[in-house]
DNA sequence: GCAAAATTTGAAACATTATAACATTTGCAG
DNA sequence: CTGCAAATGTTATAATGTTTCAAATTTTGC
């Protein structure tokens, strides 16, 4: 909940990771939910980068962690972690990815690099009034935006075959 | 490319298909593409009502008609018509719809209503210009939007549970 | 504490969506 | 006609996601 790091370059990410867990297990708290041991697990492997993960993905990560899971097991911790806006699945990559403004209410649009995979994630309050107004303007009431965004991040612009 | 009907309402559908068929043609003429009679049956599926219509939907209805078809069939026959902008891949649905906008250069944004199905497909310039001021704000170079809101359209919102 | 209830996890099978690889046919230019 | 490119057929397989029921764990009421 504190400023958050540019995806598209080096930063110390394992302070992202920490954040991340921090920020969950008092959102958790808060909102009476129980952050499991797995569930956790599954948030930290979600954030190991900025680029989204599959959940044949993490299912291979707890594998490899000597857990022996099943899709159900990840599926349901990625609904919990969702539920409770710890992480976003990313439709056009059937993919998910941590939340960077957990605890915030927010509509997540979602700024995809073709080139290096990662992904920002971005509050844009001009674009949702747009929405809005172009759903009402229908005659349509909203509930949920899927906004997302690919194309070249700033690094893979100038540096193509970066990472 | 005349005016468009308003799915969520009755209206005389077959108007929507044969027009959608016809500017097909026109459409894949000047480019030279050719819209053969799978690709012109798949298009003609597509269309068979506002709401998505999932790749192996299609297929059933490929099959139904006597024709013995496989799955890279209809995908090669979406690909090719998402390719020249007749129909629009739904990523949060995983379906496929007719482009209400074919021939004209635009950004989709999709109105799905979760009651009742039907797909409203808006052009929404402020929208558009909202995202690109918003991603050019991070130097990010935007490529491609996927732009889907669901929630619920004017019929369902007055009369929950018809069609 | 302790038993009943609710939540969470395990496990196996299955469903749905999409692609790879290679053979065959069709349309078209020369 | 003939050769080439585009389109389609065919088979198999990969990738993603769900259903179902059983077992374990945690919470709750007493
Ligand atoms: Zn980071
Ligand atoms: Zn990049
Ligand atoms: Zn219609
Ligand atoms: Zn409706």
């Amino acid at each position: 909940m504190s400023a958050r790091a540019i995806p598209y370059r080096p930063h110390n990410h394992d302070a992202c990771v920490s954040q991340a867990l921090t920020d969950a297990r008092t959102i958790c708290q808060r909102q009476n939910a129980r952050l499991t041991p797995i569930r956790e697990r599954v948030l930290e492997l979600i954030w190991q980068s900025h680029k989204p993960l599959g959940a044949y993905d993490v299912l291979a990560e707890l594998s490899s962690d000597g857990h022996n899971a099943a899709p159900p097991t990840v599926y349901r911790a990625l609904d919990f972690l969702q539920q409770h806006g710890l992480v976003h699945r990313i439709a056009s990559l059937n993919a998910f990815i941590g939340c960077t403004h957990a605890g915030e209410s927010h509509t997540g649009m979602f700024l995809i690099c073709r080139a290096c995979g990662n992904v920002l994630e971005l509050t844009a309050p001009e674009v949702s009034t747009e929405v809005r107004k172009a759903a009402s303007g229908e005659g349509f009431r909203p509930e949920t935006t899927t906004l997302e965004i690919a194309g070249l991040c700033p690094r893979c612009q100038s540096e193509p075959g970066h990472d």
